[in-house]
Formats: C-alpha cells, structure tokens, sequence
DNA sequence: CTGAAAGCGCTTACAG
DNA sequence: CTGAAAGCGCTTACAG
C-alpha cells in the first residue's frame, strides 16, 4: 500500500494539515516540526501524490509539450530543450507528438483534461477555438516557431525572413545569380516566412527567384528535388532551402551528380542543426537559435501562469548566418 | 470556469453517477441516458478531468517514459516509437530525461508521484532499492536497452553478442584480421554486451581484438578515436564501433585521412539509425530492431498492468546484418 | 438501469 | 504556529 498524508500524521502525532505544510515551502509551520514531519515521512516512505495535490491546489506541475515528428533532427534537438526547460521550472513535461496540423487541437483537448499548468506548442497550429478554451479554463499557451496575430498565445520565433535576407545578400556578395528554391511542408508558418523572406531579398537585389521545388523538410525530400533540379536544362547557381536536412539532401544530389560545391553551385539550409556542422555538409546556414527561444518561451509561460491578465507578446530572435563551406 | 460533472448532471436532470457511467465504457447505463447526457456535456464544454479520475480510480494514464539526451539520433529515434507505443495504449507519456545513470532514481521517484500506471526505461538504469518501490506501490517497469538479471523487472533488449557475432563473421569473410574497437559509454550496458560479443566472435575465429579505444557514443568522439586509430603506426583494416554515430565519426576520419572505405579499411556501427543510410555514410551495421523492440515493451506493460503476478519476463531481439559500403 | 453516499489524498480558508 | 472541517471532481460499491 501507499503511505498517506494520514499515516505521516499518525506516526508523527500531528494533523494531516501540519503534513501538508511540512511539504509546501512558505507555509506556516515551526521549523522544528517541518523537521520531525519530514524525518517521519522519510522514514515511513512517504511521497506527497501529485494527483491529490493537483485536485486541490491551483497547479498540477504538468506542462503539455506538443511536438511533431520528434525523430526529425531539428525537432529532437527543440525536444531536448524544451523538456529541459520545463523541468527547470519545476514542472514535468507531458509529451505530446502530433502529425499533421489538425490534431494539435485533440491533442492539446486531453493534455486539457489534465489540468495541465500550461502548453508549450511547437507544432502544427491551434484552432481560433481551441485557444479560446485554453484562455477560458486559465491554461496559458506559448507557441514556439511561429507568431500568431491574432493576439490569442504569446507566441517565439526566430527571424526568418532576416534570415533569409542575410542568405540572398551573402549569395548575392558571392556571385550567385541564378538561385532556386527548395520549401518545406507548404503552408507551415516557417516556410511560409522563409518563402517570404527570400523573395524579398531577392527583389531588393533586383533578382527574381530563378526556380521553385517543394519538399518535406526531410532529407530525402531534399535529394529528390535537389536531382531534379540539377538535372534540369537549366542549372541554378545556388540552391537555398527551407531548412537544414533539406539542403544535406541537396549536397547529397550534388555530390551524386559530380557537381563541385561550392565552386559551381552553393546550397544553404536554415537551423543550423547539429548535423549541419558535421564533414560531408559543412553546411552554410541560418542559426535559428533554439536556446533562447525554448527560453523565451519559458520566460513567457510562467509570466502567464503568474499573472494572465498581461497583454499577449511576441518574441522575435534574430537569426545567425553561419557561413561553411556549403556556400 | 470549467464545467464539472455537476453541471451536467444539473443540465441533464441526472446524479453525477450517471455523468461518470456515461463517460465510461461498459458502464451499466441506457443507451439512451448515455447519448443524452454525452450531448448535454458536448454542449456544456465538459471534459472528465483526468487529475480526479485518476485520484479515485485505479489508472491516471500517465506512463514514464525515461529517455536520455534526446537530440542523439538514436534515442530521439526510439523516443518517437515509444510515445506512439502508448498513446496506442491509451495512455499518456510523461517525458523524463536523464543525464548520468544516477539520475533515473529520482526521477522515477518523482514519476511515481504522480501515480503513473507504469514506466519504460530506455536510459541508464534503476537501482534496486527503486524497483522495490516500484513493486510494493504496484507501478510496472519495463526496461529498454537491458536485460535484468536479478528478476525484478522486465525488460527488452536487442542481441548484441549474436549482432555483433554476425558484424565479426562478415569481416573475417571479407578478409579482415586487423580489427580495432571504439566502444561507447563504459559500463553502459549495450557496451558491454557489444564489446563481450566482439570478443567471443574474435576468439571463435582466432583473433584478438587489435586495438581499443573509448568514445562516449557520440559521432565526435567516434571522429576524436577515430582519427587517434587512423594516424597511429600499426593501421586496423576495420574498425567497429559500439553505436553508428560514432562510426560515422571515424567515416568521416577516414575520409579526411584519405582512406579509401571500405578498400583499406571497413567501417561498421551499430543500431542502424536513419541516419545510417545517408549518401555519405552508407554505414555497415546492424540494426537494433526499435518497432519491434517498443511493441515488446509495451506488450510487457500492458500484461503486467494486467496481472503483476505472473513472472518477470526478459525479451531478446534479434539484430539483423545490414550491409551498405562502408565495410 | 439509477441515485445517494462514501471516499480517493490532498490543500486551504477558518478559528484559535 | 496548529487543528478540525470543508472541498477539489471524480468513481465505486451499495441499495433499490
């Protein structure tokens, strides 16, 4: 059997209330029986149980983390931090993994039903009403990688479109003329602002975008729309892409096709992943700094957990042009 | 405010029973007081909240889930399987990262706390003294990674001898005599076992092991020990590592010592992570089976939820050769 | 099939 | 600083 908050009691010739206080820093109890309270406790093998405690308190400790394809490298390393970070904060990460878009709203419905402190989304999209309902039963929600503007999360995200800016203008500086486009999964918030950001680029430097391809922002994606591109009559000068394990595809299409990098052609990711850094990429990319931004995003649930009548922010990172030999 | 299961109960003209038998399958309620009161609850808003459920009833849902540094390839690989194996069950996973070994205790400490109905453990190792507490408080553990000889949990683990018999075997026939070791994380259980079953292949051929170094399983150090193997005087014809990452650290050694792979030197890893395929790698290893391995896993849980009686079962998976041209 | 009652293990006003 | 009491939102015997 479990031992209780009653058995403590028993054992330590207190009531049940003077247990609850030995465990809850602040509350008011004499130092010397907090003590005996917890040598009791630990003695007989006592564990305040968190459910009972979520029921009654105003927290449960739980933090819902939605995450997407959690093998993918850019999410893996987002994970990693993410999880960390709540943990920091003295909450335990409820891991969400969702596909497409349309299941963050299910998903997001159940961590709901655990009480959950608040949500940290770095995935897919939150309905209009979804968010309402979070606002409603008080559970603040924190998008990660994407800005929301209709004002109902706070929301981070790195600068993609400055990101992409410093690309063109570093392609551009290099020589390149000639450059295409390799996108993610269309209609995503990053690729969409990547896409955006590109263009615009390009347009202050007077260039239009030379070819378009679209992928998945996985590696093979990038291969496959790599090949074809450079297969085709008429060959780009650079190849930017919409994140990291794309453009290693790209390299990848390159090195198949004996085509040298980056003397005849310059591939860019964006992320910055730790694979990005390793031999056969030495990929040249846009840091997107996910530290500061699990941080940010931290920073901003719990300043929403203390206090939720504040108006909602958005945080923006800049990104970082990391230049190797890839470009 | 959020809706409780009074509410419904009032706005359906039913006892709060009734709302709790109708958000319970197989309970003994009417059809037709079930489709009533799931409507009026629909319309409320009101979801059972989880945190109640699971302080009367005998299950919260909540599963551990202990992963080490999930940006590693392998482990966010075998992470995402895992938190798909028990949303499949129903359940949800509460994310735990561990660093060292020491760690895992108290954080499955705190897991228990929050009554979880079990917990899978794919990184380091629980001590005695916790799978005890685990036992007496009726909380199943399921190891990953690691067979438990003192019976006090089950666990599921790939064949690392009879893996590393076959990677042994495979050389030899290709002509290999010179075979170095890059082991991972010392006293890490997969290590040992690995290193036991090099030797034992090594000795049923007559050969000893030419040289060994240590990494910690991460692709650096696999580069770092690599390049130390590769520049000293007597050279390895082959080189096996204790994970793919750092195989692929001494691939890309290889290549920037200009050693021709696999003419003058084989390359094997182990695991098989995607990563394992990508053009530039084409890693030789054998693949730790992680679907099979995760079902395995939550077959045992889900069967000793069921029934703690039954003995302690240990599960070993093959691993399967897989031949690319590094070796 | 249905409801009233007890209870899960805590915390939090409320008195003192 | 301390205890008795009420209550968090459910589920589960227990009667009917």
């Amino acid at each position: 059997m479990r031992v209780t908050a009653d058995d403590v009691a028993r054992a330590a010739g207190v009531s049940r209330a003077m247990v609850s206080r030995a465990f809850t820093d602040g509350a008011s109890i004499s130092v010397a029986k907090r003590t005996h309270v917890r040598a009791v406790a630990e003695e007989l093998g006592y564990h305040p149980n968190l459910i009972a405690r979520g029921l009654t308190g105003s927290r449960t400790g739980l933090v819902a983390v939605v995450v997407g394809a959690v093998a993918r490298p850019y999410e893996a390393w987002l994970l990693e931090h993410l999880g960390q970070a709540v943990r920091k904060t003295g909450s335990w990460p409820l891991l969400i993994q969702v596909g497409p878009d349309d299941e963050v709203d299910s998903a997001l419905e159940n961590a709901l039903a655990y009480q959950v402190d608040g949500a940290i989304v770095a995935a897919g999209s939150v309905s209009k009403r979804l968010a309402e309902r979070c606002k409603s039963v008080g559970v603040p929600v924190v998008l990660v990688g994407r800005i929301l503007n209709d004002e109902s999360a706070d929301s981070v995200c790195c600068d993609n479109r400055q990101g992409m800016a410093e690309i063109v203008d570093f392609l551009v500086a290099r020589g390149r003329r000639k450059i295409a486009w390799i996108g993610g999964t269309a209609d995503t918030f990053s690729n969409l602002e990547r896409f955006a950001g590109l263009k615009i680029g390009l347009a202050a430097q007077g260039l239009e975008i030379f070819d378009i391809r679209q992928g998945d922002y996985s590696l093979d994606s990038g291969l496959a729309q790599g090949l074809a591109l450079l297969t085709s009559p008429q060959l780009p000068d650079a190849i930017v892409c919409g994140n990291d394990a794309m453009a290693m595809g790209v390299v990848d299409a390159a090195r198949r096709l004996k085509i040298a990098v980056p003397d005849q052609l310059s591939i860019v990711g964006f992320d910055d992943i730790p694979a990005a850094a390793w031999d056969p990429y030495l990929l040249t990319t846009s840091r997107n700094p996910v530290q500061e931004t699990v941080d940010a995003a931290l920073e901003l649930l719990v300043s929403r957990i203390a206090d939720d009548t504040q108006p909602f922010r958005s945080v923006r990172l800049a990104a970082k042009l990391v230049v190797r030999s890839s470009a």
